[in-house]
DNA sequence: ACAACTATACCGTCCAGATGGTATAGTCAA
DNA sequence: TTGACTATACCATCTGGACGGTATAGTTGT
């Protein structure tokens, strides 16, 4: 006979479940029915363990979380700890998420998702000010760290949404420039 | 007895009915019903002016379009014709647009909606190309041109979720930052 | 000038379908 | 026994959209 999973391994299986629908489907039709048939639960079974959408929704964004910031704390390591290392990690770690385009698809679904759900907004946005303070004491000129993030989530922003993307090499070749530029402790130009 | 309006005068008071529910309300709330009432007309007169609420949307997007891109001419006639020009108008067009608050709301709505609304999303990226096109020949260094537009949609995006959002000092600071970059026509860092 | 006609700009009502959420009764392995 | 579910039924609410109807403005022929 089949063993019942357990709950962590369920929730599991529901985060990929809700990511491959947001991937596919989009938010439209991320409903507790479409997350419960992808995940092979019923729908009473997925409210056991989340008990309103908003509450599976912000777990989501938990979830894809602590897998960018697992990342991120992987390439930290690796990095030397020279001016600029967590800039450089950030770029790497943002650019890394977005090399499977389907993943834009997912961040692009996300990103919408946080304009009605109030709560997984306030999580990013605390995400966003631990890292830019991470930025700040990244040993560079704080207006010149602070433009360099913008470049990194510009481009991450442009990926997401497929908007005149580069094409592969010239985003290696902007992604090399600015990991270059977070040498510079300040402005290289005048 | 009183006239009825002309037909595009009820279409400007429809937009702005949309942006002011988008810009308090969200996009949960942009309803058929409440872009009437807060219009003033009927549901029923709504759907004579658009036929779907697709259709509604995608005329949403051209408008504030056409917002946008009459104030990026005049700002590109102001600018002098040397090598970034464009650039340069696009990060003031694009920061200006961002100086009233609300502002923030209603661009984070209209971009969440384009998850939904696949014309409108087409024809942002459609816009995005347009743009890109003029950096591209800006005269810059095309990746150097590229990676600053990135930093100037980085700010519009961070301002846009209030993610980690500079104050008004510093803002102004990057923003000069970053027009002085425009003025290099390569990455001037080694 | 005036009647006849057409086009425009709406209004108010109805509806099928979907959604999030609740409740309940039962299954099944450890 | 308990935790982890399944299955089903149900509800209140909301949604986009279709519809028939109406008042007014503008055009046209005579």
């Amino acid at each position: 006979m089949e063993q019942n999973r357990t709950s962590s391994q369920t929730r599991e299986s529901i985060f990929e479940a809700c990511s491959q629908i947001l991937r596919h489907e989009g938010l439209t039709n991320l409903t507790l029915q479409a997350v419960a048939n992808e995940a092979g639960i019923s729908k009473g079974g997925l409210l056991y363990h989340f008990e309103t959408k908003e509450a599976l929704v912000e777990a989501l964004f938990e979830y894809h979380n602590n897998i960018f910031e697992q990342r991120l704390e992987e390439l930290i390591a690796i990095e030397s700890d020279k001016p600029g290392a967590f800039l450089r990690a950030y770029a790497k770690a943002s650019v890394e998420q977005m090399s499977d385009p389907e993943n834009a698809n997912l961040y692009a679904s996300l990103f919408a998702a946080e304009e009605k759900y109030a709560s997984a907004h306030k999580l990013m946005r605390e995400k966003f000010v631990g890292w830019q303070r991470k930025i700040d004491q990244s040993g560079l000129n704080p207006n010149w760290a602070m433009l360099l993030r913008f470049a990194v989530d510009g481009l991450w922003f442009a990926e997401m949404h497929r908007y005149a993307t580069p094409g592969p090499e010239q985003r290696d070749a902007i992604v090399e420039m600015i990991l270059g530029l977070t040498q510079h402790f300040d402005n290289p130009g005048k």
